[in-house]
DNA sequence: TTGGAGTGTCAACAAAGCTGACGTATTGTG
DNA sequence: CACAATACGTCAGCTTTGTTGACACTCCAA
């Protein structure tokens, strides 16, 4: 009370305003994966299926290990799942030119088209709250989650962003 | 370029943007369940008993069916979980005053102190991600993610909000 | 050339979601 | 009062997606 600028600055850090934003990460996480649960549901694919799908596509030729790194699962873990998709054959594995143990991976043009439907579905309810909320509130929005990873997590998004172009 | 306006009023949404928004909630999400899990996987219990834990803290005396529609899952499930948290003597199952086929769920002392512990460390990492990116940012930060709930989910938040004194 | 490190696969198991069916206690209504 | 509806719990069984353990293929360097 004594000094208004401390006070003011500091308002939106009580624990009734952080437990709110953990709240807000709850309930706006189940929305932000529920368009593509809905799709993903009717293929018999998960979640898990989905991420393999999405840095498949923005990484092509990426390994498993790599992959791996990013997803932060066990190897067997995703060896399942790439293995459906392989069969179903949304996901091609080539021996690796230069190292053969390794298997670069890459989206059919099926897989290629389920990711398009999946992206789209995600973006529709992305971009939606992108234009309801203005450009400032985007950028405020991007700032704070960046904060909230992890050191590993945040080198891979940095990583990620910069070879988007 | 005719209407440079419009286009700067767009540019945080095209099709990039969006998919760095996608990214940055799935890499946050991931350092916003950390901490918690790491507790938890000390206590053999897992998110779902965490999501338990927090919503009967935040609203003591709630009913069953009313902690299934806020965590959107079945009853065999939240059962399950419900269970094994009263026989470990967090949570208290009292049968209800008013209509007596209700259970009215409430944190034991023990139940208290592990939402305690939870709940720090998950505001901890929240408090720093706040702190680095400032009250503007926050702001924009809790707007984008109300605007991308789903209508149900939306009121259920709001609906805790105001209930938060 | 051979042994260790790196990469990927198979088998088996656990957590936590789901559906369907059913039992019990309680409430409210025709 | 009789009976349908509601709230809760439970059993059985299935799915997805995580885990560990064991093992095979490939590469590279001593």
């Amino acid at each position: 009370m004594s000094d208004p600028i401390r006070s003011e600055n500091l308002l939106y850090l009580t624990d009734e305003q952080l437990r709110q934003g953990i709240e807000a990460m709850y309930f706006a996480y189940r929305g932000f994966t529920a368009d593509p649960d809905r799709i993903l549901e009717s293929l018999a694919y998960g979640r898990a299926h989905h991420r393999a799908i999405h840095f498949i596509n923005r990484a092509p030729g990426t390994t498993v290990t790599n992959l791996l790194d990013i997803l932060g699962v066990t190897k067997q873990s995703l060896n399942r799942v790439l293995r459906t998709l392989i069969e179903d054959g949304l996901v091609e594995s080539r021996v690796g030119t230069s190292d053969r143990r390794e298997r670069n991976l890459y989206l059919t043009d099926d897989g290629t088209a389920l990711e398009h439907r999946l992206s789209d579905s995600q973006r529709g309810r992305l971009r939606a709250a992108f234009r309801e909320a203005g450009p400032e509130d985007v950028a405020g929005f991007r700032r704070v989650l960046e904060a909230m990873m992890e050191g590993e997590m945040k080198r891979q998004y940095k990583s990620l962003r910069e070879s988007g172009k």
